[in-house]
RNA sequence: GGUCCCAUCGUCUAGAGGCCUAGGACGUGGCCCUCUCAAGGCUAAAACACGGGUUCGACUCCCGUUGGGACCA
């Protein structure tokens, strides 16, 4: 019988879920749904200066908004502290750990110095076998460090980088208890790691460096090391580390903005992984398809373009109830509708449906729905100098007068009735659509203008014209 | 500075020695469709960082160089 999948993702809640942690979640939900595994919430908020619960709020809110949904937790770590110690005083106890008096500033200074001859920085281990007396004289103050085995190699086994060799004697003897006996994140990692029983470690390839002194801690308390998967960074399009000055980092930003969870989802997945050259995924898909061998070891710039991309791919499929739904608080910021205005569904999604092709994001969608909703239309003024005049009058009644003594207003019925009149005036369609089209809706870009006079309905349409000519007499 | 990681079009990537005249996607240009804008279709430009090996044969394997990145901080 295998052993049943643990992952788990650890943020800290010094910040709002952003782009990097959320596809680290994302990850490792993947791999977890995919192994009909265990996903684990931790948050690592040892940090207590800098972690909120607001953030944690956030982080919470982001992974929820993007399908993220955890079976554990979430954990939090200034809950165990006594659990901490008490691995602390169990190596302490064996030898696998010691005191070390050196001050902050001494090993500053060593390690400076170490810098300048072009040695490793490490730890010198001054403090590695100092004798009861010589430790008794300032104890109490001291940090405690983990006594690290100076020969040999540390393997890391690596779903993505294979296997991953690091000689001992490079390895600090990384202090795990503060001396105000607070535990170092290198520590309370493990430790959560161990308890929590997790088999798969996914996370960012900045922890790869630490992944082997952690192999070491986990040998110490006795257990053998997990697997890990460390995947490359995010970047900016200035290939540095994806960050609040290459624009919107954070999750909920993009809910902002009008963007489907689906859509980053997909976007952050395929950043990193791939299945051949299947570009839009479902999510069952995902879960189906994921697995590490086809994840790259590459960082990845974050491109913003093709994410909008996906987004209309996402828009455009959607069902237009679903988008009705969805776009409503976008309509209620816009101010579009009141917040307690209701709308009929059946025909918001009709109106929807014609412009769902060309609308990237909700927030584009909420604005095109405008001239729909709105009582007045709003000009844009050089649509109306354009279409609007003495040359279209005579048209725009005409289409008028049609219109209202149309048995069946419907789009085959408009049609005809639009082929008419241009023929009657040995016109091009444009020359009856387009004026048509600003009367409508203020612009020269909509959906078909059959398709925007049947969702406006013939009483509103019989307005708009009434307006759009008495605009053109009083000129 | 030490250690570790990485390297295919501008960007995301396919590629597990001959299938590669290097494929797809975003973006960009052109054409078609067309009542506008989109969507869609077709099409073009655009990459294996460099140098050595190994091999009958390297984008693919090995070594080095260069360049990026991470960690120690």
């Amino acid at each position: 019988m295998t052993e049943e999948t643990r992952v788990r993702f650890a943020p800290s809640p010094t910040g709002y879920l952003h782009i990097g942690g959320a596809r680290t979640a994302l990850f490792n939900w993947l791999y977890a749904r995919n192994k009909k595994g265990t996903f684990v919430l931790r948050i690592e908020d040892t940090d207590k200066t800098r972690s909120t619960d607001e953030y944690i709020d956030a982080i919470l809110e982001g992974m929820k908004w993007l399908g993220l949904d955890w079976d554990e937790g979430p954990f939090r770590q200034t809950d165990r502290f006594d659990v901490y110690r008490s691995y602390a005083d169990k190596l302490l106890k064996e030898d696998r750990a010691y005191y070390c008096y050196c001050s902050a500033e001494e090993l500053e200074m060593r390690r400076k110095a170490a810098m300048v001859q072009g040695k490793s920085v490490k730890y010198d281990g001054r403090c590695r076998n100092l004798t009861e007396g010589q430790a008794a004289s300032s104890r109490g103050q001291g940090t405690v460090r983990f006594r690290m085995p100076q020969q040999g190699q540390t393997v890391v086994d690596d779903l993505i980088h294979g296997k991953v060799v690091f000689e001992n004697e490079q390895l600090d003897d990384l202090i795990i208890l503060r001396s105000d006996g607070t535990p170092t994140y290198n520590l309370t990692v493990v430790v959560d790691d161990v308890d929590m029983r997790i088999t798969h470690i996914i996370r960012g390839d900045d922890h790869l460096n630490n992944t082997p002194k952690q192999i070491q801690l986990y040998q110490a308390f006795g257990y053998a090391a997990p697997k890990f998967a460390h995947l490359p960074m995010i970047l900016g399009a200035d290939k540095a580390r994806l960050s609040k000055r290459h624009g919107a980092t954070s999750v909920m930003a993009y809910y902002e903005m009008g963007y489907l969870p689906e859509a980053l989802v997909n976007y952050l997945v395929r950043l990193g992984w791939s299945y051949g050259d299947q570009e839009v995924f479902t999510r069952d898909e995902l879960i189906k398809h994921f697995s590490f061998e086809h994840a790259g070891k590459a960082a990845a710039v974050f491109n913003p373009e093709k994410l909008l991309w996906l987004n209309s791919q996402y828009i455009m499929s959607s069902a237009p109830e679903k988008l009705a739904e969805l776009v409503r608080p976008f309509l209620v910021k816009e101010k579009i509708i009141r917040e307690d205005e209701a709308l009929d569904k059946a025909w918001l999604a009709k109106a929807i449906h014609t412009l769902q092709e060309r609308a990237r994001t909700l927030v584009e969608l909420a604005a095109s729905l405008r001239y729909y909703i709105a009582e007045d239309v709003v000009f844009n003024d050089k649509a109306k100098e354009k279409f609007l005049n003495e040359k279209s009058r005579d048209i725009l009644e005409e289409l008028k007068a049609g219109i209202s003594s149309l048995s069946e207003f419907s789009i085959p019925e408009l049609e005809k009735l639009f082929k008419s009149i241009v023929e009657k005036h040995g016109v091009k369609l444009g020359a009856l659509a387009q004026p048509a089209r600003v009367a409508m809706t203020g612009g020269t870009e909509s959906p078909g203008i059959y398709e925007v006079l049947e969702v406006l309905g013939k009483e509103k349409v019989l307005s708009r014209l009434e307006k759009a000519i008495k605009m053109i007499g009083g000129a």
